[in-house]
DNA sequence: ATACATTGTGAACTATGTACATGATGTGGT
DNA sequence: ACCACATCATGTACATAGTTCACAATGTAT
């Protein structure tokens, strides 16, 4: 009886379950006094695991870096990060997290770890692994580096 | 010798995509003059196929009345959408797709529909039809109606 | 020393979306 | 018919996200 299922259908739902999990993070992160972006800042900086000029962050958000500057401004007033003179180039600006800003990014991937094992963790090996090279495939990308999730 | 996967990479793979196919199509409907949000109110006109009040559009879109007014403002003056007013209610405002409304919004359809099978065409149908009951699982959802697509 | 490139930021702007107030209209009770 | 109240669209004002352009300070190469 099962009708053929139409791939719109599923892309459809594919859309609508990003759409929910990024309305689910964002309104853990609104409890924290983040907003996305900020957050996707902050992580950024924590990936990296040390000081990032603003011109390479402008580089790893995919924005300008005027916007990079007023993002800092916001997590500098918030005591997230904290500006550094760059030690050899008088220009440059270092942005390193703060304790705080440590501490919230690591809530954060662990949040994210959570969720993906809630959704994903009763599946087969077989069929992560299948999909990992699909989309890698989709997205032109041989690596984790290329990927930056969930804006 | 293959390595066990991680959820968490599936997951950033799966928002990747999307946020890939969401540039995608966000350059397509830039080239056309159209902002998402816009696009958006022209596939939820050409949807219903009927005039719709502005404040039934309010609630489909999730958004405030006031900004429909806005974006109807916006889709009348390029030529997309018009305003008549209602048979038996002159307080009510009804938004109808011009000609060249309805031709944007099946070109959008038909570029939607190319995206989900080239995605997902080749998946057996088996697959696609348990990710529809994983995915309305997770949804709470039990049909197509309460899913609206990629914002 | 001169020419050019790069970094961060001020000023101004657009797009998205909100809250509040208001005028015009519909609706239901008496 | 009249009054109270709800509803529809919109003007005004505002907040956030993010852009372009201009510019001063600094680095770099000739």
């Amino acid at each position: 009886m099962a009708v053929a299922p139409d791939p719109v259908d599923v892309l459809d739902r594919a859309f609508a379950i990003a759409a929910q999990i990024g309305g689910a993070m964002n309104s853990a992160l609104t409890e924290r006094g983040l907003t996305p972006v900020r957050a996707g800042l902050l992580l950024v900086l924590h990936e990296q695991g040390r000081p990032v000029v603003q011109r390479e962050l402008s580089q790893l958000l995919q924005c300008t870096p005027r916007y990079v500057t007023a993002l800092v401004d916001a997590l500098e007033t918030q005591g997230w990060a904290e500006r550094q003179p760059h030690p050899r180039d008088r220009r440059a600006t270092l942005v390193a997290l703060t304790p705080k800003g440590v501490e919230t990014a690591e809530w954060m991937a662990e949040g994210r770890r959570k969720a993906a094992h809630r959704l994903l963790g009763d599946l087969p090996e077989a069929d992560l692994a299948g999909f990992l090279v699909v989309a890698d495939r989709l997205l032109g990308s041989f690596g984790p580096d290329e990927v930056r999730g969930a804006g």
